[in-house]
RNA sequence: CGGGGCGUAGCGCAGUAAGGUAGCGCACCUGGUUCGGGACCAGGGGGUCGGCGGUUCGAGCCCGCCCGCCCCGACCA
């Protein structure tokens, strides 16, 4: 392809609205354009990777026997009121209705269309197990779109459903899966990792989240860099640091602490520790109010929250909540509720507080020598990480950082078949729901993410896998009929070789074009020039590594069968 | 949803305090010189100043409403 007559359209400086990395050099290069909060078009040069990566998941989706499927993305409201998803989704749904008011979304995922098509289409044991994904574009309309194509309200997305027998049949697929994804990310150049994830009140046991390290990443993980162990912020466990605060023979009393708004500032106008503060949180848990207290020196970890107390939503009460129960932020106690029906936990770290510092549930008053032991509290783990924590394998340091998910399994159980009583007949002619498990790639998330991984200060650097075009030829006298004809001739013999090939015909200054060539990042420039030309030795760059190769015309071709195909 | 910021040519921005003919750089077009790491000179095209309404002789600028975009927060009591 002519370069000069491709949208390419680079741009010299960083879009104004952007801030990560992928998404400045996505949009400087010439890759995507935004067409509103979180929705992007993808232009020819990112059209290209996407569709290399999109090729790398259909050959390992079909490697473990996947089918292929195209499911529709406007689905009828009915279809998700079978699963009570259609109010359980809320606000991330885009929703819509038809000339005639019937209510559409358009897909945020496809577990109820495969669910169904499946209970109408297949009833017999022996048809099963059965995989399917499709590659599509996803919808959901996030709280917060981000970075660029990161996090976007429109999306691609690879989504992989598959039914079975017996929870021991899903395992043979969902292991199929995980090495798929391990071979995936792999072939498009990302060093993901697995971790063991929170799989949600729904989830079941299985389920993995495939991470790569990225300071624009919106997952947390820690990881012991001596013994290995390495989990997701939601699962994280790590021991808490031991205090030693014994009861006081002084009695509890009420102490004036104005200004004291964070956990800082009152440790240090009562000249205490951190740890010696007990925060207390009401939360509210599947319609119930419960009590939760943490050290000063710890935060919750909602998940975690959730987790121990078998609850599908947690989250604190807001200020008017607080203010109707006459209680106010910041100086809540467990005195607030003792003679309420309200449950009291707290993370392990509390109990070691016998003389402690609370709030005096009343503005700017706060309690000293409070004692823990008063209350009827159930201990438990639901402290968040953090880095510098003690591994709790090994107790080396832990490492907390950020990193993009890129894909997730998990096992669904019969989440989705068995309300929407999608069953098939075992040996015996027992009607049995199907057992289910379900996988996704972020197709646009991942090559987002390549860019945030490769890439120097001149642009792009695309691994070869996922590489628009291989080479790039810069013609640089392109004016001259002769050196413009042998820049010809050279990619009709590299594309007749197959290998994918961009003509740089541009009639610009060289310092421009070499720009251009390292902004887009294609992993190999061919420079024809009078100089080249000339001496009969043309100049071959890898973006990579910088390193340059003199080849001589009739080189050019086994030179790239070399380094491309290692023939 | 809360807080903050922004919206002026394709991109990056100035102009808004103090109302008076809409600017700069890049990009684009023409001509010339140049040309192996984002050239220079000369000329040129391109604007509902986010939208609607108001104040005013006169609004990019003042007032009101609305829309869009970005950042932070929406768990730390």
């Amino acid at each position: 392809m002519r370069m000069s007559r491709m949208l390419i359209p680079t741009l010299r400086e960083d879009p104004a609205d952007a801030e990560s990395i992928s998404h400045k050099l996505l949009v400087r290069a010439g890759y995507i354009r935004k067409i509103s909060a979180g929705v992007y078009a993808y232009l020819p040069l990112a059209w290209r990777v996407l569709k290399k990566i999109e090729d790398i998941v259909r050959e390992e989706m079909d490697a473990i026997g996947g089918q292929e499927v195209l499911m529709s993305i406007l689905m009828p409201k009915e279809m998700w009121d079978e699963t009570g998803r259609w109010d359980l989704y809320g606000d991330e749904m885009f929703k819509t209705k038809d000339r005639k008011g019937r209510w559409f979304c358009l897909g945020p995922t496809h577990e109820e269309q495969i669910t169904a098509l499946v209970r109408d289409n297949v009833s017999s044991y022996k048809q099963l197990p059965m995989i399917f994904y499709q590659i599509n574009t996803k919808f959901r309309d996030e709280l917060r779109p981000r970075f660029g194509v990161i996090r976007g309200r429109e999306f691609i997305m690879k989504d992989a459903y598959s039914f079975h027998t017996s929870v021991d049949d899903l395992k043979k697929t969902y292991d199929d899966m995980y090495r798929a994804y391990s071979n995936i990310f792999r072939r498009v150049g990302l060093d993901a990792e697995a971790f063991e994830a929170d799989s949600g009140a729904i989830g079941g046991k299985m389920s993995h989240e495939f991470l790569v390290p990225a300071e624009y990443g919106e997952s947390e993980v820690v990881k012991c860099e001596k013994c290995g162990y390495k989990a997701t912020i939601e699962v994280a466990h790590a021991p808490y640091k031991k205090v030693n605060y014994p009861p006081s023979d002084k009695p509890i009393e009420k102490v004036y602490t104005p200004g004291t708004h964070t956990i800082e500032q009152l440790a240090e106008f009562l000249g205490v520790e951190p740890s010696r503060i007990i925060k207390s949180m009401l939360y509210m848990v599947d319609g119930k109010v419960v009590m939760v207290l943490i050290r000063g020196d710890y935060e919750v970890n909602e998940t975690k929250l959730a987790k121990v107390l078998d609850a599908s939503e947690v989250r604190l009460l807001t200020p008017d909540e607080l203010d109707d129960m006459g209680l106010v932020k910041g100086y809540i106690s467990p005195y607030a509720v003792k003679d309420k029906d309200i449950k009291i936990i707290a993370d392990e770290s509390v109990q070691d507080v016998k003389d402690g510092v609370i709030g005096a549930d009343e503005t700017d008053y706060h309690y000293i020598h409070f004692n823990i032991d008063e209350f009827d509290v159930e201990y438990v783990d639901i402290r968040q990480v953090n880095d510098g924590d003690a591994c709790p394998v090994c107790g080396a340091p832990l490492k907390r950082y950020t990193a993009i998910e890129v894909g997730h399994i998990f096992n669904l159980g019969t989440r989705y078949s068995e309300p929407m009583g999608a069953t098939y007949l075992d040996e015996n002619g027992q009607r049995k729901p199907y057992i289910m498990g379900c996988y996704g790639i972020g197709i646009s998330r991942v090559m987002a993410t390549i860019v945030e991984r490769s890439h120097d200060e001149n642009g792009i650097i695309w691994p070869i896998a996922v590489a628009p075009y291989h080479v790039i030829i810069t013609v640089l006298d392109v004016k001259k009929d002769d050196i413009m004809a042998i820049g010809e001739e050279i990619y009709e013999a590299l594309t007749d070789a197959g290998i994918e090939t961009i003509l740089d015909d541009r009639d610009l200054r060289p310092g421009v074009k070499f720009k251009d060539a390292d902004l887009i990042g294609i992993p190999f420039r061919v420079v024809v020039s009078k100089k080249t030309v000339s001496s009969g030795e043309y100049e071959i760059k890898d973006r990579k590594t910088g390193a340059i190769f003199k080849v001589s015309k009739d080189e050019i071709v086994p030179f790239f069968r070399r380094k491309l195909y290692g023939q």
